[in-house]
DNA sequence: CGAGTGTTTGAACTGGATCAAAGAGCGTGG
DNA sequence: CCACGCTCTTTGATCCAGTTCAAACACTCG
């Protein structure tokens, strides 16, 4: 069974909201846990930054890239609600953090989160669920073949905003270009396609005319294609 | 320079101590922040088992692996001293940790971790270090090519163990077959035997008869192979 | 010394990259 | 409303870095 209708409970999840499209986020005056909101492509930090902020995803979702020299890019993570981006072992971000759709963050001052115990391990347990991820996406990136690394990539979206799990046809809006998700899987943005396509033509996926529209016709299948 | 005396600081690091030879550490009885010893090989713990205890490398290195159905192997972590191994979002770790050389760890029980906010600070701050060391993993990963991964793989081993930053050779005891950096590094370990052959007929490192014995010779070069 | 495990090297193959070019949403301004 | 330009996507053709298969070699330890 199909389910193309828009008001599926999984595109909303991304859907940017009423936003301002401005790239600066329209700010509270700073205390404890501030909420920010950013338009799709707003940068929330660029690497090199001074590290003052700790962030939470409370909707949409943002991308944390890394660059090489010549120009290779990684998106290092990509952080869903819940998660939290702008960790900083030094004194400065290492990575670029922005926002994949209409995004709102909480935000704390690192100082404070060092002040609250409860904060700190709340925070503490997402972080370890975070290493966790990590480590599954690290050995999609060392082990697994294109078609596996996309297919992985497509049930996390759909773990993310999946309303009704029986339901064996998913509708996904996918915040991401194909290069974008290339640079995410370590694969190029042709390959990406292809395998997209070939999941299409065997009737895993459907590829939809909006942008990052994708509906997942047979989960089941396409879980065994990701190694569950 | 050639450094190869076998009591440099660097080799110091990872060569085995005096420990039991048994699988199973000689544990105190457990209490807060119990102090453990592994040899090499032994398991500190298997993927599925319930995870009850995260632990500190305080001296020595564990690996953290993943498997696939079909016997396809991730190392997903090297935790070096400082580092943790542990994480488990659910309530069973979702890795295997193996000790890859004499080993002390510190265990912590993890409701006694929760009860006592100074030593969650200083987890969380380890945790965020950790977290950004999976990012340039990742990134690695992604987009590095096999001469520069097994570069910055060697880099990192030097970081943990250099005394004499400023030495122009160091001399390595890596406590990793070929086979477990291939499967850390996304590569086969032919292709990490190759490639290690070509750093060393270009003279930038040198292969030791002793396992594991590696002397970076040019770590400059080297690490503008690594991409700095 | 002999078995076992790990390493090295060679030869052939292949999954995914790269290069190239056409097609398709989509906003924008006339 | 259409035409234009933009960015993103798709598809094809060729190439190559790294894999796989295979076999010899070398430590290490009982």
């Amino acid at each position: 069974m199909l389910t193309v209708a828009s008001s599926n409970a999984a595109i909303r999840a991304f859907a940017p909201a009423a936003l301002p499209s401005r790239a600066t986020p329209r700010s509270a005056p700073e205390t404890a846990g501030t909420v920010l909101a950013f338009a799709r492509h707003a940068t929330i930090f660029h690497a090199g930054d001074p590290a003052t902020r700790l962030f939470e995803v409370l909707e949409g979702a943002v991308m944390l890239t890394q660059l090489l020299d010549d120009g290779r890019r990684q998106v290092v993570e990509i952080v869903l609600r819940g998660g939290l981006a702008g960790f900083a072992p030094a004194d400065v971000y290492p990575s670029t953090c922005e926002a994949l759709c209409g995004t709102r963050l909480r935000a704390w001052r690192k100082r404070e989160v060092r002040l609250d115990a409860a904060l700190q391990e709340d925070l503490m347990r997402r972080a370890e669920r975070q290493i966790c991820d990590l480590h599954g996406y690290a050995l999609a990136l060392g082990r697994m073949t294109a078609r596996e690394r996309v297919a992985t990539l497509l049930l996390r979206f759909a773990a993310a905003g999946i309303v009704h799990a029986h339901d064996r046809s998913v509708s996904l809006e996918v915040p991401l270009t194909r290069g974008e998700m290339g640079d995410h899987l370590g694969l190029s943005l042709e390959t990406v396609c292809r395998t997209l396509t070939a999941l299409q033509r065997q009737g895993v996926i459907g590829i939809g005319k909006r942008h990052g529209e994708i509906v997942l016709r047979d989960t089941r299948r396409l879980r065994g294609l990701a190694g569950q």
